[in-house]
DNA sequence: TGTACATCAGTGAACGCGCGTTCACTGATGTAC
DNA sequence: TGTACATCAGTGAACGCGCGTTCACTGATGTAC
């Protein structure tokens, strides 16, 4: 920690990064406004000059959270080209990408138990990620045959459920098993699968 | 309350249940050992004739969850006969019969960040439940075609992780999203693409 | 059947702790003259 | 360039709270005689 006066410069980002930090350590149940402000060099109470609350300083680190995985998950959609299949398959890998590399966001997005309900700016940077993944899913919607093309949003909350579950019971020290693979070829096989039943892999790949 | 004396009768399974009624109502963090012995109609520290502390009561509401839960996976498969894949779909579906049906045993599971690690009774349930599911992958993979033949483990691992992100993306009114589809349909779809990618559904389904 | 007694499940008071939050304050910064 | 002053980001002490846990105790239960 450099010398640092009596301002601290920017305590509000400081802030969120020390919860990033204690999250990514400790889960989100270890996170407290506390201990953030003692890893930020500061007092408890000079939060409050930045957010207005626990609830908010949680809720900020999880609208970045939202922010980094919209613009990954685009990013990962455009670099997926040249085909709306493999565009589609990017997304997939980029949300375990996220999951692995920013897993601070992650749970405080998914595991911390905050609501959506009632916070219109997270929800609003939320759907916009979730919008990605459908709008991939849309795109590839045209390629399926007719007679067993299910609705964009069902299999694009398919591969979300899919990457979801991965996460969370494959790559930490999760409850219920370790993981038997390695969870990004868990996935990536488990998307292939899923893809062949659409029709929109070849049956014998 | 009926009138009961000094001494309460069963208070072990009472916390249990209490423990399990707090979870359920409020999540894995809104469970305190005093507001589980209050919901008992018992001080605090008569919990610590039953248990050693907090953490081994959660453990206790785990396990028996574990229990339930192998239980039911195994009624499933057995009732899932005639065919090795229609047994295998049932335990599919018995994932988030048992989700919906006891939340409480569910987030004490798979949501109360507690270890199995160092608890090894908890394990040997825990391996008991995944091991219907894996006992269901084995039968079913003689069926496969041997050219896209995965594991057993690995697809039992596939449906798994999907099971789980349905319930927990899909659920509750859980982060991310809104159910966009019944997840019992969600489900059920999924595994059908899922099962046709492994060529055990006819591909025109 | 009645009494003495051992057992042990529960009480209730107390503890130390860390939490989120509040408040009057202080002192560094940067602007106006 | 130098001084006066307003701003406001941070301090530090204090709060009430509920938590998990401990301890000496009490009184209901059930057994031995």
């Amino acid at each position: 920690m450099s010398k640092r006066g009596y301002h601290h410069g920017n305590l509000r980002q400081a802030l969120v990064e020390a919860a990033l930090a204690l999250i990514a350590e400790k889960g989100p149940q270890g996170f407290t406004l506390s201990e953030a402000a003692k890893a930020a060099d500061v007092t408890p109470a000079a939060v409050y000059r930045h957010f207005t609350g626990r609830d908010e300083l949680l809720a900020e680190v999880a609208r970045q959270g939202y922010e980094i995985f919209a613009a990954l998950m685009d990013y990962a959609y455009d670099n997926g080209q040249p085909t709306a299949l493999s565009a589609f398959e990017a997304t997939g890998r980029a949300y375990l990408a996220f999951a692995r590399k920013y897993p601070g966001h992650y749970q405080a997005m998914f595991e911390s138990g905050l609501s959506l309900q009632g916070n219109p700016e997270l929800a609003a940077v939320a759907n916009k990620a979730s919008g990605v993944l459908e709008k991939a899913a849309t795109a590839l919607s045209a390629h399926i045959p007719p007679e067993k093309r299910p609705p964009p949003a069902m299999f694009s909350a398919h591969i979300w459920a899919l990457s979801h579950g991965v996460v969370e019971l494959f790559t930490r020290g999760a409850p219920g098993t370790r993981s038997p693979f390695p969870p990004e070829d868990l996935l990536e096989a488990g998307i292939g699968i899923y893809l062949r039943g659409l029709g929109l892999l070849p049956p014998d790949a």
